[in-house]
DNA sequence: ATCGCAAACGATCTTAAAGGGAACTTTAA
């Protein structure tokens, strides 16, 4: 189990534990738990009692319990909780807009164990019956859920990349004679999955125990991977031709409306590559067959993982990451970058420790300090400053103008009407300290919708002052959407492809945001950190 | 349940916005 996962379940525990009224202080150490976890870089199922204690936030008790779950997966107080909360409550427990306080009220004074159940009764009007509860709150519980219930069977590809490894191996050792192979939406690297495809060559006789197959006919078998993953397996002759390769990986309408002409090789190509080799066309990698476009398609000017030279958008110590200055930049030397641009939290976010006048000028004086010690190394002055309110930055213009770039996001008062996010997202790319919006949207995919965002008029006014926008890697965001990179890069606007880690690990979330960027087809000379350390410092001196 | 300051014990991250209902509660970042 990774340790976000480990930290899932601390969190879980915690929200449990105050469905059922526990003491507040011990929920509060189950939360901390998992804020302090969630972030470390040490493998913890691997470290001993002692070793755990050794952390912030990790006490005998806690410690004890993960050396449980290092061993069970799980711990008993944890399902001793889960096993007297209906599952529904559980899933209620997940949803935005649902505290701890409704949701109690639900269970025990409604009597509602699910999010259905919730649905039916805002959706009668039942809820503004009710003291505290009106028009408002009923309809925005409406929204919640019907996007909670959108949203309820997919899953993120990149929590499965190890379940799809894991059964193209278990199928293939206990099926000596079967050839199989991943086809479908996760060969695309779309973000988020249904369901997982696989072509193989004939019917699977030894299947895996975590495996359930459930029909069958000639074309395919549809079955479950570990109780909840649909998984399909599609039976095709080894080795593939083109036709079959192609046409079950898939792609946009346009995609297969561009290979549909060259009909003949399609169905004699020995291989998706010989096919293209055959029709004079560059090869269009499997990522890449969403885009609508392939008339000027050159996958070698796309960007790849060694063209990313610096790493963007980070966080350290002085706001909410477990790690110093020294830690983060010293691993940014050893995964072989040129540079590390820090941008933490700013003065508004008060729950992630934003830093105030004072701090970030002690931070200054730390990064002139390291830059000398690290030299040819540098670390860059930024902040991550908040789009407050009224769409304005965080500090005063002469704090603005002491770091090397600003970095303007939308942190808080996420719920707002299209005509507001605007005001505020515009306002912030007019600034003229902005050089990079960050995660545009604010979404969470699959658990947070993001506000709504005219994505043409934004792009549109990124080009006019010169904003770099984001394309946050971390794999919950890739926020700008990869759909929009095609209409920012006709507008002549730079995406930065950035990790925003809040840890060590998290600096490696790049290689999801170059995914999302190949997927959207970004080109490499339209991606900001590509720049070396001397074209990015020139950059940084073109100030608006 | 954990931490920090102190050696047994007290305190536990902030803040703003929004909704509902006229002072406060709830939620989320």
């Amino acid at each position: 189990m990774t340790n976000k996962q480990i930290a899932g379940l601390f969190s879980e525990m915690a929200g449990l534990m105050e469905l059922h009224g526990e003491n507040e202080f011990k929920i509060k150490s189950y939360a901390n738990a998992y804020l302090n976890i969630r972030k470390l870089d040490a493998e913890l199922e691997l470290l001993s009692p002692e070793e755990l204690q050794a952390f912030k936030g990790v006490g005998k008790t806690i410690a004890e319990k993960i050396i449980e779950i290092s061993q069970k997966a799980s711990f008993a107080a944890l399902e001793e909780m889960r096993s007297k909360t209906p599952e529904g409550v559980r899933q209620m427990l997940a949803i935005k807009g649902i505290g701890p306080k409704k949701l109690i009220f639900f269970w025990k004074e409604l009597g509602i164990e699910s999010p259905g159940e919730l649905l039916y009764a805002c959706k009668e009007n039942r809820l503004i019956a009710h003291k505290g509860f009106g028009p408002k709150i009923q309809e925005d519980l409406i929204k919640a859920l019907e996007f909670y219930q959108s949203q309820s069977h997919l899953f993120h590809h990149y929590l499965l990349e190890t379940e799809i490894q894991e059964i193209l191996q278990e199928v293939g050792q206990l099926n000596p004679n079967i050839q199989i192979e991943l086809t479908g939406t996760a060969k695309r690297w779309v973000p988020i999955l249904e369901s997982l495809e696989f072509i193989v060559s004939g019917p699977i006789t030894n299947v895996p125990e975590n495996l359930s197959l459930q029909t069958s006919d000639i074309e395919k078998s549809k079955g479950l991977w570990k109780g909840n993953i649909p998984v399909y397996f599609f039976y095709q002759s080894f080795p593939l031709s083109a036709k079959n390769s192609l046409m079950l990986t898939g792609g946009s309408e346009e995609f297969i409306h561009f290979i549909k002409p060259y009909d003949r090789p399609l169905e004699n190509s020995a291989s998706e590559e010989l096919f293209f080799k055959e029709i004079g066309h560059p090869f269009v990698p499997a990522e890449c067959r969403d885009l609508k476009e392939f008339e000027n398609f050159d996958p070698s000017k796309l960007i790849r993982d060694e063209d990313i030279k610096g790493v963007v958008h980070n966080h350290s110590t002085y706001s909410d990451c477990v790690c110093s200055l020294k830690e983060m930049a010293k691993e940014c030397i050893r995964l072989g970058y040129e540079y590390l641009v820090i941008s933490d939290h700013s003065k508004t976010a008060g729950y992630a420790n934003g830093l105030s006048i004072e701090r970030v000028e002690m931070q200054w004086r730390e990064i002139d300090q390291l830059n000398i010690e690290l030299a040819p190394f540098k670390i860059y002055k930024s902040i991550e400053s908040d789009i407050l309110s009224d769409g304005s930055l965080d500090y005063p213009d002469e704090i603005l103008a002491g770091f090397d770039l600003v970095i303007a996001s939308i942190h808080s008062n996420l719920k707002m009407n299209e005509e507001k996010a605007m005001m505020r997202l515009l306002n912030a790319v007019a600034n003229p300290y902005t050089r990079i919006l960050g995660h545009p949207t604010g979404r969470l995919l699959l658990s947070r919708q993001g506000y709504p965002v005219d994505h043409m008029r934004l792009i549109d006014a990124c080009a006019d002052h010169d904003v770099v926008i984001e394309l946050n890697a971390n794999p919950m965001r890739l926020d700008l959407d990869w759909n929009w990179i095609d209409y920012a890069q006709k507008k002549g606007i730079k995406i930065a492809i950035n990790p925003d880690a809040h840890n060590l690990t998290g600096i490696r979330d790049i290689k999801y945001g170059v995914r999302a960027a190949r997927k959207g087809g970004l080109l490499r000379n339209n991606c900001l950190n590509i720049l070396n350390n001397a074209e990015f410092n020139a950059w940084i001196l073109t100030k608006k």
